[in-house]
DNA sequence: TCTATATCACCC
DNA sequence: AAACGGGTGATATAGA
């Protein structure tokens, strides 16, 4: 079955139409706008007994959820599948419905007619009949191009495993249409004042270089202040300036005057914002974009999600009066996955120590046995970035780099890794060579990545860590779901849930049992430790990283408008319950309380 | 003036 | 040849 549905921004989609075919007899329904509306239920059968498909079906869950249907149990979702089968391969014609045809030689509707259409749906508002004829019959075409798919592909599908990720495609039209409560009133002052607050930075700073030019940096301005200052400049291999924030970095270390531009260059870096979906309603809704990544990641798009910027933009997440949301995430997680689906005791012991870095030094003999955070606090740092490093395949000299350290203590925190975790290398070794043999690679449950010849080995290293980490937050998020959490986002290895305040106890605690479960399954018994960070209204999300940016744009906001002068009465929906317009916690208004001064953060 | 590319920065 | 995994996206600049 396939649905038409307007997608306004940030806000819950709006069928338009639907056309559901009955694959034993043909038998097909079609149904407009009203007609939905007027449905209690789905007008076909989604019990246990019947096989739903769908292509990318989060979207017909969430037309589901919209008309307040109860959502089918046996999802078969042709995108997931599709993306599964040809994962790691290139799909010329892309993963949509009509790349999927064409990958398999067989046509469906002409492209054009397709993206007609699709701005017709977008479009929502009112349709003429003419226009709803149009629709549904574009929908209808779309259910005839689906059923040629399922009938090619019925035979290639691990059907147990496909009913897992449909049920997943569910869990995200939940998540998805609950959404993520944001500060509305607060993020509408800040887009709207967004180039006034860039022009304040860049002002007071610029004002000793002159090498911007209104808000853009420009490369030729600060070529000319470096030759006036004597400062001689690294270059990229073609030749132009290297501008990346680490040659800066090391450039202001020894030419102190190039600091502050270094300092305006990062925070406008982190002023990208931003498209965040946000609807009427303050909720930041996206899709999330399931199955999208190589490893079977979501990838929500980073303009429209609020997780997808800088940190400090995370500021903007505020629960609801009266209610809390809660960050819960897995405590080194890709760590525990690659101890416990080696089976290397030692990193599994590393692992339960509650520190994995603390001890991997330990049992490298690099600190003595009652060694902690705080006693070696340099020497966790190292096995922290080795441990790190070892995921993403990096090499010694990159640790080196990373680490401000000799390649040979690069080199030798390696060579600790693999004679520590020997078992670990040995089966991680493997893994790369079963994928070259085998050309393919899979997870627990089934998600593939197929090789080609000129494979990145690293890549293929690090995709059972990520990709079984996708897989078991696929599954907490199901668990979540299903037993009605309210779950906000999915983060790659967390999960923001909401609840009433008075609640949210209980609710972190039955999230963090479904994380605990999840992992356990995915990981054949060896359950994952989690950690709960929980903000409750008034408080605002924090995060510790974005702190120093959030001060400096509320600092900057509160010049624009000066202290005193209430920004939310403007806009009416900040006043509390009992009255007041806010509170010292919300810094739309307390803003004031800060030193002016402080929001030029120089080193 | 518009587009393509290179580079860079952000997230986990 | 180099060697940091998976991503999205903005921006500056070169070139059409």
């Amino acid at each position: 079955m396939d649905f038409e549905f307007a997608a306004p921004d940030g806000g819950p989609p709006e069928p338009l139409c639907m056309v559901a075919r009955r694959i034993e007899d043909g038998r097909t329904l079609r149904l407009r706008r009203e007609e939905l509306r007027a449905l209690q239920t789905a007008p076909f059968a989604t019990d246990a007994d019947v096989l739903f498909v769908a292509f990318y079906a989060s979207a017909e869950a969430g037309c589901f959820l919209a008309l307040g249907w109860p959502t089918p149990i046996n999802v078969l979702d042709l995108f997931a599948e599709f993306r599964n089968t040809t994962n790691g391969l290139p799909t010329p014609c892309g993963a949509g419905l009509l790349g999927a045809l064409a990958y398999y030689g067989m046509d469906g509707v002409a492209a054009a007619e397709k993206a007609s259409m699709r701005t017709l749906a977008l479009r929502g508002g009112e349709y003429t009949d003419a226009e709803q004829t149009a629709l549904l019959d574009y929908c209808q075409s779309d259910v005839t191009a689906l059923e040629k798919l399922f009938l090619r592909m019925r035979d290639e599908i691990d059907l147990p495993r496909a009913l897992l990720r449909g049920r997943y495609m569910v869990a995200a039209a939940r998540i998805e249409a609950n959404g993520v409560p944001i500060d509305l009133p607060l993020f509408e002052r800040i887009r709207d004042q967004w180039h006034a607050i860039q022009d304040r930075l860049i002002e007071r700073i610029d004002a000793d270089y002159g090498v911007f030019e209104g808000r853009t940096f420009k490369a030729s301005r600060w070529a000319a202040w470096l030759t006036k200052a004597g400062i001689p400049w690294p270059r990229l291999p073609s030749g132009a300036l290297a501008l990346d924030d680490d040659t800066f970095r090391e450039m202001a270390r020894a030419y102190p005057a190039v600091a502050p531009i270094r300092e305006l260059r990062v925070s406008l870096s982190q002023m990208r914002l931003s498209d965040l979906a946000v609807g009427a309603d303050g909720r930041n809704r996206c899709l999330l974009s399931a199955f999208r990544s190589k490893t079977g990641r979501n990838q929500p798009s980073n303009t429209r999600f609020i997780f997808g910027p800088a940190v400090w933009l995370r500021g903007l997440i505020l629960a609801d009066p009266g209610w809390a949301v809660a960050y819960v995430d897995w405590s080194q997680q890709e760590f525990g996955i690659a101890a416990a689906l080696s089976n290397d005791t030692a990193m599994m012991a590393a692992y339960e120590s509650g520190d994995p870095y603390m001890t991997f030094a330990k049992q490298a003999g690099a600190a003595p046995v009652d060694a902690t955070k705080t006693t070696h606090g340099p020497i966790r740092e190292l096995y922290k970035s080795c441990v790190l490093a070892v995921q993403y395949g990096m090499g010694a000299e990159s640790l080196a780099e990373r680490i401000g350290q000799p390649p040979v203590v690069a080199r030798d925190l390696l060579r600790r890794h693999r004679e520590t975790y020997r078992r670990f290398w040995d089966w991680s070794d493997a893994a790369v060579m079963y994928a070259m043999l085998r050309g393919r690679l899979c997870t627990a449950f089934g998600w593939t990545v197929h090789v080609g010849p000129d494979v990145n080995p690293r890549m293929l290293a690090n995709f059972p860590m990520q990709a079984n980490g996708a897989e078991m937050l696929r599954l907490a998020c199901i668990f979540a779901t299903e037993r009605g959490i309210r779950v906000c986002a999915p983060v790659h290895d967390a999960i923001l849930i909401e609840a009433p305040a008075w609640q949210i106890e209980d609710a972190v605690r039955d999230t963090q049992r479904a994380m605990a479960d999840a992992s356990a399954i995915v990981l054949g018994g060896f359950r994952l430790r989690t950690e709960a960070k929980v903000f409750e209204w008034p408080d605002r999300y924090a995060d510790e990283r974005g702190r120093r940016m959030w001060d400096t744009v509320q600092a900057v906001l509160a010049e624009l408008r000066p202290a005193g002068t209430c920004g939310a009465g403007a806009h009416g929906s900040t006043v509390r319950p009992d009255g007041s317009c806010c509170t010292g916690a919300h810094p739309t208004c307390s803003a004031g309380a800060h030193p002016v001064q402080s929001y030029i953060c120089l080193l």
